[in-house]
DNA sequence: TCTGGGCGGGAAAGCGCTTACCTCACCCGG
DNA sequence: CCGGGTGAGGTAAGCGCTTTCCCGCCCAGA
């Protein structure tokens, strides 16, 4: 679910008469207690007679229990709260394939906020599943360097948290609870291991905006690999621009406008080295035999582009599995982490550099 | 968001102590009226000084008001329910991005639910989203063939049309109420047309699962226009297979196979289509010198795949938007249907048929 | 000085449901 | 024949909030 704060505003009023317990009851004959005890097959034993006329009067009256009034008198935490940068982004579609298998297995409800990569909007959404009483906040999605940002956030995480609520969050160092940590500076190193492989001199980087932490992370791991191979990497060979397809072809053009010589694009996700494969192709530069494209994440599509994508795996249904399951076991006394490793991809979009 | 039903077990019953309004109130010596009356500022006037009481006694114990308690006590419906075939699957992201961008502009929150085309979920998804009180509930994707769920389906959302609640329907005939409808079968027959008019005699066609109407609206118009042209579409010539990437290559596998010599693969989405590219790549098939490809719907990788997809594009967007604006609307007494048409959109994946 | 009107604030009645607790009838053993 | 146990059902107290209604105060006007 994607959500958006409702504001008091444009409420609409109209209904006339939507049943209610008390009127199964008043229907059956029966006290509004034992109505509910039947719907809701409390423990305590109704007669046959009696469970018959109120499920009757269940259907006749095609009876739904209010779902708030039961959370309220419940006082029962039941949903769990998901919040990504953007469902309809694969990375995080695969995420959340995982969130959602582990929660309809243990029988909860998700609700999926998109922050569309706004902090600001990441803060109201903490607030409003604290509101909705959800059992737990999960967090996907990368952090942002901005020390204000992440200091109010983990202060409302604390304050929820010390209600009782759970929180674990997916590739997110700035938390300081359960968390999932993909090996964004490993799945880096190996690109820039891959690139010395191939013989790589010259390689531009198309990274998305610099806030964003799993940026800096696959950045670093890219550059120790190539410093370790005594290969540098200029700042003016990385170019930040959205994290989407059309970011990819943006920082693609402009780099290589700067420099139409360069032999490897490493975009920092699949969606980018989509936009750059674009860019390349509509620029007719061959691929990859005048220029290497690489691509991070495999997302599902990576296989299926031309050339197919060779791409740094991260196991996102995995990664999502994993975090629901630790928001939901309330074990453990001290925060756990756990790390998933990088693989390597090889397909065709990338091979020797030209000499 | 998906759902998906919370059952009374696996709940947690944590929580020493969320803090509530009259924990607020208590904190800033006023009573929980004048409270409420500050934090979500009524119209009634309070006084400076209180006002700021309470504000700074929010601050303090970190108060979220219970979501649910606000909608029991106001007995608003705030939120819309979504029923959608999967979010995942960009032919739902495209059209849930419309719906979103209404529904924000209203101040409304969106609850999506993924029936992952089980009909049986879906109806259990309309009662929950009854139980949530939910303004609207709006169905967005194929309908079923099947009599004995119409009808059920009609009976629940009679129920909850009854007691106030609005629908709206996306590409779903059986609906008597308000509906966005796409030219599903017009697309078909620009197809139909396109073929033709590129000369192709021995044309597979790539489907999904024959109960969805969309998939038989779009037959029918494909069929209709060939059948204009004089040529016919023999029954062995159409694959049913799952409505995704995977159905598309295992359907164009099963069709090569019979027919090693089609000279079109005719795909009813644009997964599939992108399933049956991958499977001719795979068997050294150019695509389009020996056998041309077409998709439907137009979604946005459509454009980046290689060859770039000659499909049939769909306004999805707008297709969300429609229906959200429909939903929201109390207006018009009537039904009110608003169709909108297809439009072929060429690209690389298809040319003249080889002779 | 007295009255009426306005206005800020509180008391309390719900919203629809669950559930602890109580009642009443019945049946058993002593 | 009676006391107490048992078990089915009802009563009512909330869950956390909003909102109507009322009260008391202050000031303008007579």
């Amino acid at each position: 679910m994607s959500l958006v704060a409702a504001t008091a505003a444009g409420a609409t009023r109209e209904g006339a008469g939507v049943a209610t317990l008390s009127d199964v009851a008043r229907r059956a004959g029966v006290s509004p207690a034992t109505a509910s005890r039947v719907i809701n097959g409390s423990s305590k034993p109704v007669t046959e007679e009696l469970r018959e006329r109120v499920l009757r009067a269940v259907t006749e009256l095609q009876y739904v229990p209010n779902a708030h009034a039961q959370l309220l008198a419940r006082s029962h935490r039941g949903a769990v709260g998901v919040i990504v940068h953007d469902v309809s982004d694969p990375y995080f579609s695969e995420i959340t394939r995982g969130l959602q298998r582990v929660a309809t297995d243990q029988g909860r409800l998700l609700m999926i906020c998109n922050s569309y990569r706004d902090p600001e909007r990441e803060l109201e959404y903490v607030e409003l599943l604290r509101g909705q009483q959800v059992a737990a906040i999960i967090l996907a999605g990368s952090g942002y360097h901005d020390a204000d940002f992440t200091r109010l956030l983990n202060g409302k995480l604390a304050a929820y948290e010390a209600t009782g609520g759970r929180v674990a969050v997916i590739g997110r160092h700035e938390h300081s609870g359960d968390a999932v940590m993909p090996d964004n500076r490993g799945g880096g190193e190996l690109l820039g291991q891959e690139l010395c492989r191939l013989g790589h001199e010259r390689i531009g980087v198309v990274a998305g905006p610099r806030v964003l932490t799993t940026i800096t992370d696959r950045l670093a791991g890219l550059r120790a690999a190539l410093a370790d191979h005594g290969r540098e990497l200029p700042e003016h060979r990385i170019r930040y621009a959205d994290f989407d397809r059309d970011g990819g072809a943006e920082a693609t053009a402009a780099l290589l406008d700067a420099e139409p010589d360069l032999t490897a694009i490493a975009a920092l996700n699949d969606s980018m080295a989509i936009g750059a494969l674009a860019l390349l192709r509509a620029r007719a530069v061959p691929v990859p035999r005048q220029v290497s494209v690489f691509g991070f994440d495999d997302m599902p599509i990576a296989a299926d582009v031309t050339p197919a994508l060779t791409t740094v795996r991260l196991p996102l249904v995995e990664m999502g599995a994993r975090a629901m399951a630790l928001a939901l076991d309330p074990g453990a006394a001290g925060p756990r982490v756990e790390s998933l490793s990088a693989e390597l991809v090889r397909r065709d979009s990338a091979g020797a550099a030209p000499r």
